[in-house]
DNA sequence: GCCTAAATCTATTGATTTTATAGAGTTTAG
DNA sequence: CTAAACTCTATAAAATCAATAGATTTAGGC
């Protein structure tokens, strides 16, 4: 599972992805997307270290996406926030760890194993980019309003 | 990331699903896999009021395998330790629960991603059996043993 | 029957991580 | 100069994870 922290990373990227010129006010963020308006600050600050995000202090301020929606994909915000997105650390790519109990890696059966499943796994999660969720979730906003 | 629970249950079960017709003791099991041992007992003990390993008590006791070994996978022993396989719990099969965050389940664009995602993943994990990846590790120790 | 080997059960501890909040500080528009 | 807004440090509450201790029950073999 993803932590909140990660997951509320992501609904207010997408929602902030959906007016990509907009600048955001954390609190209007926090509302939309019903995240603890305090927990939000610190992961703005985050994506905003991360280069994801960029902001404005002071009166008119607010934050901003700094990338392009079509470029920031879900492997790379899970990575930054809930660290590997393998099932075990051996069959890490970014945060590689031989396991503390595995004699040897090469013959390990479940390395292999989820080695494939995790080279898999973030396939899939880089097809899932900012502009794609944003644009899908107001398509079906819209297809649920005109049938209402 | 699997508990480690979880992973030490894997590793026994896959040792154990090298002899299928064996008894293991607990310590056996511990020494072989690297686990600790009393750690091992409550994973061993879990195993078996799920139906996967049966027991006998007393001298001459041990565990093993109640379950063919082509028929355990990894997406049962997965949910058995870590539960849900999903990345949020409103995409989860088994252990379904709505976002508290989210309003509206069906125009939310992560609540449609991480269900494929899990999708994927499950089949992925149900291809991986205790037989199927006792026998990859039996042939790569052999061939590693060849070699040298 | 007694001894010993082995699984079983209850309880609890310590460490770590996650989630969240408080409050002071800094920046900027007007 | 003041109000609005992000920034930073600190910390606390809660949950989870990993591991251990110790007592109990069961069964085999002499």
């Amino acid at each position: 599972m993803l932590s909140k922290k990660c997951k509320y990373a992501i609904h207010a990227l997408v929602h902030m992805a959906k007016e990509p010129e907009k600048k955001f006010l954390i609190k209007d963020i926090s509302e939309a997307c019903n995240i603890p308006k305090k927990f939000l600050e610190a992961i703005l600050l985050e994506l905003k270290r991360a280069g994801v995000l960029g902001s404005k202090q002071g009166k008119g301020g607010g934050y901003f996406l700094r990338q392009d929606p079509a470029t920031v994909n879900l492997a790379e915000v899970l990575r930054m926030f809930d660290g590997t997105i393998a099932l075990v650390s051996c069959a890490a790519h970014k945060f590689y760890e031989p396991c503390a109990e595995c004699e040897d890696e090469a013959t390990c059966s479940l390395h292999h194993a989820f080695l494939e499943i995790r080279m898999a796994t973030v396939e899939m999660l880089k097809n899932e980019t900012l502009e794609g969720l944003a644009k899908k979730e107001l398509k079906m906003k819209a297809k649920k309003k005109a049938k209402a």
